[in-house]
DNA sequence: TATGGGGCTTCCCACCATGGGAAGGTCAAG
DNA sequence: CTTGACCTTCCCATGGTGGGAAGCCCCATA
C-alpha cells in the first residue's frame, strides 16, 4: 500500500506519516524496489492509533510512551491510566488559563460602550493592567515552571 | 534607557522586544552613537500595552490593530470591542475543544481498572476510536475550516 | 509504444512566539 | 586599563502542520 492509501485510510496526511516516521515516533517504512514507502495493515492500525490519540490531546513526545505500552502485553493498565490523567491534568490547566482570560476580557468588554465615542475601558485596561502589585522588576520571577509564554495557543 | 531596563520596566522580555521591532509590531527603537537601542517612557507605555494583550491572548499580529486604536484619539470604542468580543469567541472555542477533550479523556481513564492488568479500554478506545460513523475512508473530510490541526495547544 | 497525468520522493520554507547561545562590540566601575 | 555586565547581530530549536518545487515512477489510454 502507497503512503497515498495509507493516508486515506488512517486519516494521517501523507506528510504528517513522513514526519513521524523522521522523528522516530513509527519505524522506517519498507520501501518498494522504486523507493516508495509501503505500509500493512498493521500500520494503518498504527497509525489510526496515533491519530486518535491526537485527538485526544497527546502531545506527539508521549504518543511514543502510548505506543510501547499499547505493543507491550504485559503491560499495567495503572501506566496507561496514569498517562491519560496526567493528560487530563495539562488539559484542565490550559483550560483554566483560557477561561481566565476570556472572562477578563468578556467582562472588559461588557463595560465599553462600544458606540461611535472613543472612549474604552477595554483600552485603558491594557495601558494600567490591574494586576494585584508588581512593578518593582524584580517580583516577576513567578516560577518558570508551565507557563513560560503567554497564552497557551 | 538601555533595551535591559526597557525589559524590565516592561516586563517584555529583551528578546521579545527585538522580535516586535522586527516584525513591524513596535517602531524601530533610537540608537546611540554605539547602536545601542534607546526607549523613552512612552515606548515602556507601548510595551506594557502589548504585554497587557499578550496576557488577554490576542496573538500578536491582532494587536497591531490594537495599538492603532490606542493611538487613533477619534477612534469609535465599537471597533475595540468587537476586536476584544471576537477574541473572547475564539478563546471559548478553544476552550471548549479542550474541555471536550478532557471529557473524553476522563471517561476512559474512569473505566480503566488502574491495576496490575493489562486490560486497559484507553488503549482499546485508541485502537478503535468511538467516532459516531467515520470507516469507508471516505467521509474523513469533515470541513477544513478552523481545526486543520487536532489540539488547539 | 509514446505520452500524459497523478502519485511518489526529498528538500526547503512558513507559521507563531519564545528562548538559547555564540561571537564580538561597549560601557562603567574599580 | 581591566573586568564583568551589558549590548549587538545571527543562527538554531521548539511543535505540529501545510505549501510547494524539482525530479522520479507507474499506469492507462490513445
Amino acid at each position: 500500500m502507497n503512503i497515498g492509501d495509507a493516508s486515506a485510510r488512517s486519516g494521517v496526511s501523507a506528510k504528517m506519516i513522513r514526519y513521524y516516521e523522521q522523528i522516530g515516533l513509527i519505524p522506517q517504512a519498507r520501501r518498494t524496489a522504486s523507493g516508495y514507502r509501503d505500509y500493512a495493515e498493521a500500520d494503518i492500525h498504527m497509525l489510526r492509533f496515533i491519530a486518535r490519540a491526537r485527538d485526544l490531546g497527546f502531545p506527539v513526545a508521549e504518543i511514543t510512551d502510548l505506543l510501547d505500552l499499547w505493543r507491550d502485553t504485559g503491560r499495567r493498565s495503572a501506566d496507561v491510566k496514569a498517562l491519560a490523567q496526567a493528560r487530563v491534568r495539562e488539559l484542565r490547566q490550559k483550560i483554566a488559563h483560557l477561561q481566565e482570560m476570556a472572562t477578563t476580557l468578556e467582562d472588559l468588554a461588557r463595560s465599553c460602550a462600544g458606540n461611535d465615542r472613543p472612549d474604552c475601558p477595554i483600552l485603558r485596561s491594557l495601558e494600567a493592567p490591574p494586576r494585584g502589585g508588581l512593578s518593582k522588576t524584580e517580583d516577576q520571577a513567578q516560577s518558570p515552571t508551565q507557563f513560560n509564554g503567554r497564552i497557551a495557543s
